[in-house]
DNA sequence: ACTTTATATGACCGAGCGGTAATATACGGC
DNA sequence: GCCGTATATTACCGCTCGGTCATATAAAGT
């Protein structure tokens, strides 16, 4: 096996050791973001951490400092998929609605995956204070993101007059609610997931004068779509 | 201040003491809810809730035969509040949307209240085995709840045609949300959030037969989505 | 006055778990 | 072949915190 690793990269030993090294962290990362939501933060213990990688306790701390900076770092690679579906929704454009559903979407995917499930499932109060800061901060933002986008929707009138904040509050809470429910494998998939929210979501917001107008661009005509039979299930 | 006590209940020293009893066992609780959901369960100690009880921690034994007794009782409080707003409910009548909406409001101002945010900020794992699946049963029950209704609007036609296992799940977790963000005494009130969320979750589902002809969204529109994982990733 | 019962306390135990120290092993660079 | 570095292990420390024991006090019943 010596042989084999040889042959996949011997001229960047130094690369190769280096992403090594981060794979392993990740792996770390993912194994123990898993064993935090399935029995929680505090009956999670480092050595079934380590046990399930095949490896001792110690061995983890020449990937992080503390279990909290595992926390930490689990937060964070859940905040980033956040984080990048926001710019991806800022860059591409288009009206408040239409914006808004594509949020619905992506949180509601984020919320089906581990990372994504320790935003909301796992306490921020265990952080130390600069990491729980950090982190509020940057839920913050996504909370912002949701106003902001309805705000925007108001103004340009795809969606009905409301309280942003408390719209947001709503649509934020019921995709969060998503983490500590959704299976893999169960009823519904990730994606019918995230489409049936974005339906119920905004049919309720969005300004019914649509019928001949302008109506929400881009996502896959919900309305057009006359209930196909639904395979399986 | 003998004298007082004496005077308040002299010809009742045996009920007055099983009152007091209770009273107290009342007082634990209300200041165990408060600080589990202030610093988290793990971080609330015993020897916390004593010291602000003006008692110590073997006191409590008293009372309680552990710490995990006090979280489910805790848990059962908050339970029982929302069992009594259904029996209302469903005492009351009426059609499946204003048995909606009075759930909704209901709960929302549910959970504005400790005993109420204990079913949702507290982790269930941390009971027994025969506690955790009593507590289960019961917010089981309560979402069924949502279902029922749902359906049955659905049936009379004061709701828009819709999946009601989704449908309540998006309620029911926008309403769960809000004992993690309601803070007594900020911008808005208990009752204005209750007031808030059932116009918004509702106007969404109501049938806007008023206007022309059923317009809302047909939600489903579960478009067949290519593999579904059966397996972990 | 004496007993019983409820309630409270100080002192302590012991399990669980995060984290550390000393040490062994494999590997790349020279 | 030799050294430095990264990575892993075994053994262990120490703290926190739930829970218990023996005991004290006060009130109720007689």
């Amino acid at each position: 096996m010596s042989a084999k690793r040889a042959q996949v990269s011997p001229w960047a030993p130094f690369e190769d050791r280096r992403r090594a090294r981060d794979e392993k962290k990740y792996a770390v990362l993912r194994m123990a973001a898993q064993l935090f939501l399935d029995v929680g933060y505090h009956r999670a213990t480092l050595n079934d951490v380590a046990t399930r990688l095949n490896i001792t306790k110690p061995a983890l701390y020449n990937y992080f400092r503390s279990k909290e900076e595992i926390l930490e770092e689990c937060c964070r690679l859940g905040q980033q998929m956040a984080d990048d579906a926001i710019a991806e929704i800022d860059q591409a454009g288009g009206d408040g609605l239409t914006k808004l559903r594509k949020l619905i979407r992506g949180y509601a995917l984020l919320m089906t995956i581990d990372f994504g499930m320790c935003l909301v499932r796992l306490d921020d109060r265990e952080l130390s204070e600069e990491a729980y800061a950090r982190v509020r901060a940057e839920k913050r933002q996504d909370d912002m993101a949701f106003r902001k986008y309805i705000a925007a929707g108001i103004a340009d009138g795809s969606i009905v007059e409301c309280d942003p904040k408390i719209a947001a509050f709503v649509i934020a809470g019921s995709l969060n609610w998503i983490g500590h429910w959704y299976r893999d494998g169960a009823q519904y998939s990730a994606q019918e997931i995230a489409d049936h929210f974005a339906n119920l979501l905004t049919t309720g917001l969005a300004a019914k004068r649509s019928r001949a107008g302008k109506s929400a661009g881009k996502i896959p005509a919900k309305r057009a779509t006359r209930r196909r039979r639904p395979e399986g299930n």
